[in-house]
DNA sequence: CCACAGTGGAACATGCATGTTCCACTGTGG
DNA sequence: CCACAGTGGAACATGCATGTTCCACTGTGG
C-alpha cells in the first residue's frame, strides 16, 4: 500500500522544518536582522541543519512568505468576509489576523514583503472589504481605501506589540482593538 | 571681541554634522540596518569624514537620539499641550509630530530607543496628556493609557508612510490623521 | 600668499554572518 | 542488529561592514 513519497522520515523532516519556520518568525519579529545562528538556536537545531533545509537566507524568507500566505488565507476564510456589512467584516478579519502573532510583526516590518502574497482571488482581502464598505456606506467616506487599510494594519501591529510586551489579558487587547478599529472606520 | 570657542570653522563643522544627521534619519528610515557608507553617500561626505564626526556607529545613534529629543521638545511646545481639552491637545500634538518626518519612522522602528528621551518634565508628553484626558473625561475610558499612546504613535507612523510613499497631498493626510485619531480616542 | 581647518580617497586590520564540507553520532524501521 | 535518515559540531572560505591610518587636496581667513 503506497502512502506518500517519503513514508518514514516525512514526520521528522516536517517537524524540524516547522520548528525552524516558527523560530524564524519569533526571532525576526524581535529583530529583523536576526542571525541564522540565533534562529537555529531558537529552533533547537544546529546551524548546519538549518542550512540543510534552507540553503540560503533567502530560501528561509521565501518559506516564511509562503507560510504567511497560507495562514492569512486561512484566517481570512475563518472571518467569513462575505457576511454582514463590510465594516463588521473588517473588524472580524482584524480579530482573526491578531491570532497570527509574530507573523504580523514580520510582515509589518517589511522583513518579508506581504504585497507579494496574492490572495487566490488575486488581491488583498482587506482592501477588497474596504472598497465594499465604501460602496455600501458602512465605512467612513472621508477616509481613502489606502488609509483605512493602514489603520487596520497599524492597529494590528500595535495590538500585538502590546500583547506580547506587557502582561495584558488577550481579552482586553481584543476588546480595545475591535473598539478602536470600529470607531475609527465607522461612517 | 570674543565670539565663541571656534570662530572660523564652526560654520563648516556644524553644517557637515547636520548633513550627516539628516542623512542618517533618511537612510535609517528606509532601512534600519543601513550602512555607514550609505549614510555618508547620502550626506554627500566621505566615509572618513563621517567617522571623524562619529567615531563609532553608536556615537551617531546617540546623536540622533539627542537630536530627536530636541525636535520632540520643540514640537511639543508648538502644540501648546495645556490648551483646551486633553483630547484636542493630543490631536494638535499629532499634527506637530507629523512634521518630524523620517524621525518618526526611526523612533517607531526602534532604531533609536525613544523611551530614553525624557522630557524636561521627565515623562512622555503624550502619555501625560492621555492621563489628563482620562481624568477630564475627553478620552474614551474604555481604552487604557498605553493603548491610546499606541494609537497615536501607530497612526503617526502610518500617516508618514503614506505621505512619503505615494503622491498624496500633505493636506489630505493631515486631515485623515486628525480625523482618525480624534474619532478613535473620543469618549 | 600662506597657514590651517576640513575633507576624501586608498589601503589596511578586524570581526562577524554566511555558506560549505566532512565526519561522527543517534534513533528507528525493517 | 543493521541500514539509513537525520542530525550537530568542527573547521574552513568568503564577503562585507566597521573602524583606523596616512596623505594629498581645497578653500578661506588673516
Amino acid at each position: 500500500m503506497v502512502v506518500t513519497q517519503e513514508p518514514a522520515h516525512r514526520g521528522a523532516r516536517a517537524r524540524t522544518r516547522a520548528a525552524i519556520v516558527d523560530a524564524a518568525f519569533a526571532q525576526l519579529a524581535l529583530d529583523p536582522s536576526a542571525t541564522l545562528g540565533t534562529i537555529a538556536d531558537a529552533a533547537g537545531v544546529g546551524r548546519t541543519t538549518l542550512h540543510r533545509y534552507f540553503p540560503e537566507r533567502s530560501d528561509l524568507l521565501d518559506a516564511l512568505l509562503e507560510h504567511a500566505g497560507h495562514r492569512l488565507e486561512e484566517a481570512t476564510r475563518c472571518a467569513r468576509p462575505e457576511d454582514g456589512t463590510a465594516r463588521s467584516a473588517v473588524v472580524r478579519l482584524s480579530q482573526e489576523y491578531l491570532e497570527l502573532g509574530d507573523l504580523l510583526t514580520v510582515i509589518f516590518s517589511g522583513t518579508i514583503d506581504a504585497t507579494c502574497i496574492p490572495d487566490p482571488d488575486g488581491q488583498d482581502p482587506i482592501l477588497a472589504l474596504v472598497r465594499k464598505g465604501h460602496a455600501d456606506g458602512s465605512i467612513d467616506p472621508e477616509l481613502t481605501d489606502d488609509w483605512v487599510l493602514g489603520i487596520v494594519w497599524s492597529q494590528l501591529y500595535n495590538a500585538w506589540e502590546i500583547l506580547r510586551g506587557r502582561q495584558v489579558s488577550r481579552h482586553d487587547v481584543v476588546r480595545q482593538l475591535v473598539r478602536t478599529i470600529d470607531k475609527a472606520i465607522a461612517a
